[in-house]
DNA sequence: GATTTTATGTCAGCCATATTGACATATTGC
DNA sequence: GCAATATGTCAATATGGCTGACATAAAATC
């Protein structure tokens, strides 16, 4: 159980080390990495969403939303029906960054995959799906939802 | 792989939530945590293998750790050798509290164990194994490693 | 024995990211 | 018309990183 504590710890750092570094060389830090992430993911998102799914306040959004704006990473468009609304997409400067950092995450993982051995895939998802909040996994698939059955 | 991304994401935000919230009322942050921890797995660590192990500054460990010292959390005694040394170790005022935090976390972890089905635990921890440093994988033990024939 | 290297500590300042609380504005819905 | 909602903003504070510079004691080396 300490191994498992150990393991996040040291895998985690792992995993946000190289989208740190190149995010540091922008001027952003991990924050704009969660924002470009979940707009890239949710395009058209609400503010207030993206509020919920980062579990922050609006202050802390703001300066590094604000920022994103500035720098034309991130465009506002107000809500098509509700025009109080902002909804947030990314310009294709930030889906090109969204793009790059990403894929080295995935490589990360396409090689710990390789490197843990064939069937450890599925283990890894979900395990990690019943660590986090009961709230945040309704966000996830069901993996063990009945499909329609293969013939 | 946006799946393994996310996942990562949302269940290492849950697995720091509750230590978080327990330390906070302490006056302290998840860097006491990391401090209480590693002290405690390793008993007489020196404080250069300290800063190895969490890679961060002297200056950053200082202010956290001589709050731990004034704090009777932490203990420092001069290596029997080399007297430059300040060996670390708990008082049993840490060694409860971290025992309180590691159990919060472990019961997440067997929690999540439980959800994710048998066979899951050991795809979770070759993964994570595989995502970490290679320097940092050094200190587990190797998951294949050829053992003792059974007879 | 003198000098250099090592282990550690400390002061000062800066940056990023989070918080709370208060207040402002525009828009929607009753 | 008015309350509720979506969003923005100002100000202050805390945490935990960082760099750079300097200090001290002990060990190691010439």
């Amino acid at each position: 159980m300490r191994q498992a504590i150990e393991l996040l710890y040291f895998a985690y750092r792992a995993f946000t080390a190289e989208p740190d570094a190149i995010l540091a060389e922008l001027g952003f830090g991990r924050a704009h990495h969660r924002v470009i992430y979940f707009v890239g993911r949710n395009p058209g998102i609400m503010v207030s969403e993206l509020l919920a799914l980062l579990r922050i306040t609006k202050q802390s959004l703001a300066r590094v939303l604000s920022q994103l704006v500035r720098e034309g990473y991130v465009l506002q468009s107000p809500g098509p029906r509700d025009r109080r609304q902002r909804l947030l997409s990314l310009t294709p400067k930030a889906t090109a960054l969204e793009r790059l950092l990403t894929e080295r995450q995935s490589q990360r993982i396409a090689r710990a995959f390789a490197r843990a051995g064939d069937g450890t895939a599925d283990g890894f998802r979900r395990v990690l799906l019943g660590l986090m909040d009961d709230e945040d996994r309704r966000r996830f698939p069901d993996p063990d939802a009945p499909r329609r059955a293969p013939r």
